[in-house]
DNA sequence: CCTCTCTAAGTACGGTGTACGTAGAAGTGC
DNA sequence: GCACTTCTACGTACACCGTACTTAGAGAGG
């Protein structure tokens, strides 16, 4: 993972909260440490050099919740069973993550971590672009939790901001504009998600949420109702089932396609 | 939100033994009613002729609980208030909604029944899908909660049945394949959905939220760490705002440029 | 040293989904 | 009419959740 530093060089005087007036030495009573904290983690320090050193990192916060959610789902992750994983108390956790939600950014950022991409672009566009793309849909298969998250909030811890920064260094010889460019990306990482989805619920799912699709798709074509509905999924099942690489791979150059030829 | 398999882990009735098995006329009497019932809510009857006449449809269960979302967000949706808002006992809704997954299906597909659209395509395909897009982003925006929700999880009601049938009705001239036509179907609807999120993140959040957002982004790259990134947003910040309108409607095009112009 | 800030952890509260059991209403077959 | 079956309605109870509040102690800066 080469992920080096997080980016965490100035947050850390985040000017919002003035208490530094040492004079007044009653602050309301209520004001521990973290009253007015930010509400993005990263931009919090992860470590403020002041007490003692935290027991945990967050790298391995993050490797425990997505342990449990690799194994269990995203349902299974929560405060106290990660807390348990890291052998420590429940609430110790919330001096690392202040709100659950941050705990599932680290997790989202770390396994955007894993992608492996190559340190430039070969300048070749579509084939970088095809690149990040497979790389997310690998890391989203191994984690069948990954894409729902990634489609819940949009993720902008360092290791998202490296694949911005190659997608948009890839995209750098085309004649878009940086609004385009964005939109564009949060389209190909929209798409890849949703591919992922749509197989993990297509394959994942037991025979016998199968056998009710069957039955009920069975049903609505029979009231007759839907004749073009019929007829697709008529046609669709009579060809060849196309693996899903290969239908990745066809609806991926679409939306390149769409990418790289508009001229604005 | 999409959970692999909780599989709630009640351990009195070792649930791996499927008790449907008509001759045995004694399950261990620990089987009310609904014990092997499908998964899937559209494939319940909403009235099953015996006994006496459900005191609420379906229709006012939805309406119900988008009157709570609406007013304060998905999460504000619990089983307790919906019933309490139509004034019903809290486990009453239980005859209506096995789970509360099917209580946010029934939710979904009311919103999409919203959608106004012709009773048949003009025969203008670009059109059309274009029409249907925008229907669909008109209701996304009345109901803050539903791109979020049908990017979760894939909807079959009635209502969604007839945008599909539009749809596939739509492209009926063109070359498209069953499977391709299947796949553009739910890219086009990802592409909506993701583009209502992110306008309801942009725009829906506090000043708050936006102030640490800029402080943040402001932080990276003032590293200079990510010198595209930072280009990318000076010049995304220095063109004109191009509003959302118009920027939905540029990838849109994008979008459906790529459709129209494949041949398989 | 003192002092201040941080970390660690426990306890408790209000909320959640929902399993289970009971009571009664409305259809069906005799 | 009758039983019988199948449904609706609803209260109680449980396990679990996120997290506010509190107390105790560790370690650095003066």
């Amino acid at each position: 993972m080469p992920s080096g530093r997080p980016a965490s060089d100035k947050p850390a005087s985040d000017g919002t909260q003035p208490d530094r007036t040492p004079p007044d030495r009653t602050p309301p009573a209520k004001t521990p440490s973290a009253r007015g904290a930010p509400g993005m983690i990263w931009l919090r320090p992860e470590r403020s050099g002041r007490g003692p050193e935290p027991a945990h990192s967050r790298a391995a916060i993050a490797a425990a919740a997505i342990a449990l959610a690799d194994a269990d789902g995203l349902d299974a992750v929560s405060m106290r069973k990660v807390a348990a994983a890291l052998g420590a108390g429940t609430m110790s956790l919330y001096n690392y993550v202040p709100k659950k939600e941050h705990l599932f950014d680290l997790m989202l950022d770390a396994a955007v971590g894993e992608f492996v991409l190559p340190a430039e672009p070969s300048g070749e566009a579509r084939a970088d672009l095809a690149r990040f793309a497979g790389e997310a849909l690998a890391a989203m298969r191994r984690h069948p939790w990954m894409a729902g998250l990634a489609l819940s909030r949009p993720s902008m811890g360092p290791n998202a901001l490296r694949c911005t920064e190659f997608f948009l260094r890839a995209l750098a010889g085309t004649p878009l504009g940086g609004g385009a460019k964005m939109e564009m990306f949060a389209q190909l990482n929209g798409f890849v998600c949703q591919f992922a989805e749509f197989e993990r619920n297509a394959g994942g799912a037991t025979a016998e949420w199968h056998a009710e699709l069957v039955t009920y798709l069975g049903g609505v074509i029979a009231t007759g109702r839907y004749p073009y509905l019929a007829a697709t999924l008529a046609d669709s099942a009579g060809s060849a089932p196309l693996d899903a690489d290969r239908a990745f791979e066809r609806s991926l150059n679409r939306l390149l396609s769409a990418f790289l030829t508009a001229r604005e």
